[in-house]
DNA sequence: GCATTAAGGATAT
DNA sequence: ATATCCTTAATGC
């Protein structure tokens, strides 16, 4: 094996920066092309789907409805990123849609095969990309049975600290900002509670949030308050 | 401890 | 100007 196919398994922390597949961009020639507008439904529930979704420019949403209208955010598909590289019938229950204007292209199966025969190693890279999804649902199915929802968003966040965080004096900064709506949805814990809790990390000075930047003062009672129980 | 709902205020586009 | 996000309180499991 040459060193173009070794590669390791990081696990994403944010269910948007799954591996790239930038190679795909060589032979959008061969593929359907649209673009979205902010909003539009690409993909509805129980509509057959027989591509591969790979997005040039924009981001995507994938979610999964519940009995109840409910839509459980799954992740979202970035820009170079693919989507659905398995094939579904008509009693899905996924949907797909724009959060940003995109462009994006769709290849069907016999296009996919001839590009995995001009260049193996895009199999590699579709490969790397839906084993790292895999490996971010089993992070997460983990979590959702053995953290409480505090737990699982100061989990978060610690981990984003140690991956992310740049050491500034005494403090770390997180050079950007998730809205607690997504804290929320990643997290799988209510908007509200978020909201409590980034209140109850703002008194304390143990953790500041803004538009664009979270700076974490106090980062090993960050880590200590994973396993608190917290009043609200 | 946390979800849910509702309602009003604050920001973003 | 309108949609999106955040805050706060009340209630229920």
């Amino acid at each position: 094996m040459d060193d173009g196919v070794k590669r390791i398994i990081q696990d994403p922390l944010i269910p948007e920066m799954f591996h790239r597949v930038e190679k795909l961009e060589q032979f959008l020639h061969l593929a359907r092309t649209r673009t979205y507008a902010k909003g539009t439904i690409i993909l509805a529930q129980g509509m057959e789907f027989d591509e591969i979704i790979y997005v040039q420019q924009g981001c995507l949403a994938v979610s999964m409805g519940a009995d109840d209208g409910h839509q459980k955010f799954l992740f979202h598909i970035g820009e170079g990123s693919i989507g659905l590289s398995t094939f579904l019938g008509e009693y899905h229950e996924i949907q797909i849609h724009a959060v940003k204007n995109s462009t994006v292209s769709f290849f069907k199966v016999e296009q996919i095969l001839t590009i995995f025969r001009e260049d193996e190693k895009v199999i590699f890279d579709i490969l790397q990309n839906l084993l790292t999804k895999v490996y971010y649902f089993m992070g997460q199915a983990r979590d959702l049975n053995f953290y409480r929802p505090s737990s699982r968003v100061f989990r978060l966040l610690y981990n984003l600290c140690i991956n992310e965080g740049e050491q500034v004096g005494d403090h770390y900064e997180i050079n950007f900002s998730l809205t607690q709506k997504t804290i929320g949805e990643i997290t799988g814990t209510h908007y509200v509670t978020v909201c409590k809790l980034f209140q109850m990390l703002d008194r304390q000075g143990i953790v500041k949030k803004g538009k664009d930047k979270m700076v974490v003062y106090d980062l090993e009672r960050l880590k200590s308050l994973i396993n608190e129980i917290i009043e609200y």
